[in-house]
DNA sequence: TATTCGATGTGCT
DNA sequence: GCACATCGAATAC
């Protein structure tokens, strides 16, 4: 907590695939009551709203997605499948209408907290290893709705305060059945905390 | 180990 | 009504 510092709001301001990209390795700093959760960015997907039929904002506005075609570094939260939420960081600028998906995290500090959301879990690394598993590990829900991660509040996001290398992989975008040719789907090679998928082994780069 | 399927709110047709 | 950016339990092999 004490040595994090926002990514600037430029860093939003650029196309979803760029910011996806870019995400990855990054800290989610989650305040939640008590607790500060920590969690390096392994996993994202870029939705681009002018042309992906994927995209929630790619027919037109309401009130759900409203929030993406306002400026980068917004935060989208949308409830899913009657149980669930994901979690999104709206890039480029006003009235565009692209996000990225946070499709997985690994739990850096707070895990004991981040267990306690998720409830019975097997191992750490089915924590937070699913867009859906991340929001109840961080407790996020749609209070979230149009938070800005370029404040130092409830959340937002970092550069680590060590840099790692690593290796980034593309793949074809996970869950869906429109828009699955586009490889806007982009993870950390070899980390354990990246959704296990048949897509994995589909390496386009 | 791989695949199917139920739970379930919201927005679109 | 039906589809959906999911999860996890149950079932099939």
């Amino acid at each position: 907590m004490k040595n994090y510092k926002p990514l600037p709001l430029k860093f939003y301001l650029r196309d979803s695939i760029t910011v996806s990209r870019e995400l990855l390795g990054k800290i989610v700093i989650r305040k939640t009551g008590k607790n500060i959760l920590t969690a390096m960015i392994v996993e994202t997907e870029a939705y681009v709203g002018e042309y992906d039929p994927a995209s929630h904002a790619y027919m037109k506005i309401t009130k759900r997605n409203q929030i993406m075609y306002d400026r980068g570094g917004k935060v989208y939260v949308y409830f899913i499948y009657g149980n669930y939420y994901c979690f999104n960081i709206v890039s480029e600028r006003k009235g565009i209408g692209n996000a990225t998906l946070i499709r997985a995290v690994e739990p850096l500090e707070g895990i004991n907290a981040m267990k306690k959301f998720r409830g019975a879990t097997k191992n750490v690394y089915d924590i937070t290893n699913g867009p859906a598993k991340l929001c109840m590990a961080l407790n996020i829900d749609s209070s979230l709705y149009g938070e800005d991660v370029t404040e130092k509040k409830d959340i937002f996001i970092s550069s680590p305060l060590k840099k790692k290398n690593f290796e980034i992989v593309i793949s074809k975008r996970i869950g869906l059945n429109v828009g699955i040719d586009y490889p806007y789907r982009f993870f950390i090679k070899d980390n354990p905390y990246v959704t296990k998928h048949k897509l994995n082994k589909e390496i386009i780069l």
